[in-house]
DNA sequence: AATTTTGATGCAAGCGCTTTCATAGACTAG
DNA sequence: CTAGTCTATGAAAGCGCTTGCATCAAAATT
């Protein structure tokens, strides 16, 4: 193109490095390094006009250059399925606090639920040098962990724990958390269930939690027609249009379960549209606990899910990983159910 | 320590490099090398090979060697106060859509309303090999927009628009959009005021909103004592804790207005759970117009911040600034008032 | 006073890639 | 048939750092 293009920002002059500050420190560039990484190793005036250097030339290293030589990068990485609500942010928040304890930091990165995103995001985290993985979930491509494998990058699964995995993970048991709550739906008389979840395909959690309701029913001989299923994605507003499309049916259900928070307020938002006075007409509960659960009108009835315990303990779980210990046993955490204002008695 | 943790994991075994591929495919690093970043360069022979051999391997490329090489990095980064609430997050996720139009990976790091953290994440970002910086709101320590300049990083402020600061911006004006909304509470009847904001220190974001309340007041001819403030960070929690502060007082305010929708939130849940009618008894309103602002009951009446047009023009001009290009001009966006039902004629 | 130990520093070899330049072969044109 | 033009490839020089080894002076030990 023309020609000023290359005059200006980051063109013309080149940045502060290790050599540069070594130079004006009159020292060698092995010892600046050694301020960097040990301070203690060098001498406290040699130090002090090494970082009066780096303070003169706005030097910051160069991370890639560094992980590179050192062959450690200190990193871990993550990739949820999303950052739009705040299913994962707890978990997540907890997740790199404690790995920030151990000098690690972390990269995180979202798949909008997408497989094939999943696959750049993970590649990518390996490439800028993730020294192990957070995953949300069991469901992947197999040639994925198989290329983990290969390059030997510690994995571990969390937000989940099925005992028909072999894969280590840490998580709790969507399964049984969602048979629970299903029992108690109908320990209070319901009979016909809605049950509004995300995409089955490529989300074991979706699917174990749609077992669980399904396990339940079954033991208390209801059939599976008694469960009307509405798949979408993730979001209030389709949590809403779920909502309107099961109560469109002939048959409708006493109680709508969601198959998160997200979905659940969006059913609970719509149905007191449509003039539902909840929980009196019709129950609904979500899943996940998360902040919105306790702002809605009636709050919501839900299972809570011990989201910072489940990051923390991955943390551990990686680094010691990470540092070379052998780790092979899943982690299995409780689920509670949280009683609040949308549960309640099947109506008549 | 013990020997064992040498042997385990990815300590014994390489991974795989581009030497490794060009072994084993017979080729030169060079021919490697232009398979991935221009495959039409090489034979389709070749490229098949190499192809095969990268598979064979599980090679992934180390970018920090690459970025080390080749001198860019194609990211940018940006560090945001908090991923625990989805206030950043819609205009977030634009802005990464748009970088990502545009070839770039973002990268994010959030600094918890800290100062320190936030100089840590920047400085983070850029030893990732950050090309670009977004920002949130313009208070900084000024070394560190110093620091920017010797690097010749380019950065841009978001989330907001003040014609009073020289540096450039892509933002809404929070003066005028909370001023605005002031005089709409004024005109239906309100005299007494209350505001929930964050920490006023650091955040000019939050200081101009409250400049915006007080230069509504003053042309009303209202008194400064008729503004009760509370400072508290950004939680529901916190937002409900301020509100029953503010209603503990002699003298109640008629309206309590939220510096964002989340601290808005927790009052309308304490003001409901207090017994107050709202928007009878009393108004609440927010600022942002989060999810979140729709599924409360009733409806937050808040300011409406267009998030993902912020954040996409963000990433355009940060791309062009990447580029080489001039780029000096603020760029100022529109708020509206999202009127729902929180915000009612004063009482009496 | 002679020897050993210690501490601070420098030298230089890489880490895994990209890219310039050179080369060699295959074509095209005159 | 020779000169000129392409095209596909390789050799090798770095990019900015860390770190093992060597060096040397000063401190500690004999």
């Amino acid at each position: 193109m023309n020609s000023n293009k290359k005059k200006s920002n980051n063109s013309t002059e080149k940045l502060a490095t290790l050599a540069d500050v070594a130079e004006q420190a009159q020292v060698s560039t092995a010892t600046v390094s050694r301020c960097l990484n040990s301070p203690d190793r060098v001498d406290p005036n040699t130090r002090e006009r090494v970082f009066k250097a780096i303070d003169a030339l706005s030097y910051t290293p160069n991370f890639g250059a560094r992980a590179m030589a050192a062959r450690r990068t200190q990193t871990v990485g993550a990739v949820i399925p999303t950052m739009e609500n705040s299913i994962f942010s707890r978990g997540i928040q907890a997740f790199q606090e404690e790995l920030s304890n151990h000098g690690f930091t972390l990269l995180v990165a979202s798949s909008s639920y997408k497989p094939v995103r999943e696959e750049e995001q993970i590649k990518n985290l390996i490439a800028r040098g993730a020294e192990g993985l957070l995953l949300i979930g069991y469901d992947r491509n197999p040639v994925i962990y198989e290329f983990l494998r290969n390059r030997k990058i510690p994995v571990w699964v969390t937000w989940a724990f099925d005992p028909s995995e072999s894969r280590p993970a840490i998580g709790f048991n969507n399964v049984e958390a969602m048979s629970n709550l299903t029992k108690k739906i109908l320990e209070l008389g319901h009979r016909k269930f809605g049950f509004i979840t995300a995409s089955l395909k490529n989300n074991d959690r979706a699917r174990n939690r749609l077992k669980g309701i399904q396990e339940a029913m079954k033991k208390a001989d209801l059939p599976e027609k008694n469960l009307q299923l509405v798949q979408t994605n993730y979001s209030i507003e389709n949590g809403s249009k779920a909502f309107e499309k099961i109560m469109g049916a002939e048959e409708r259900p006493t109680v709508v379960i969601g198959g998160n928070d997200v979905l659940a307020v969006g059913a609970l938002r719509k149905a007191k549209e449509m003039g539902f006075r909840i929980p009196d007409d019709l129950s609904i509960t979500g899943f996940d606990d998360i902040e919105l659960a306790q702002v809605v009108d009636p709050p919501l009835t839900t299972v809570h899910v011990p989201h910072r315990r489940m990051g923390t303990r991955a943390a551990q779980i990686l680094v010691s990983l990470i540092n070379g210990e052998k780790f092979e046993k899943s982690e299995k955490l409780q689920t509670t159910i949280q009683f609040r204002g949308t549960l309640g008695h099947a109506p008549h």
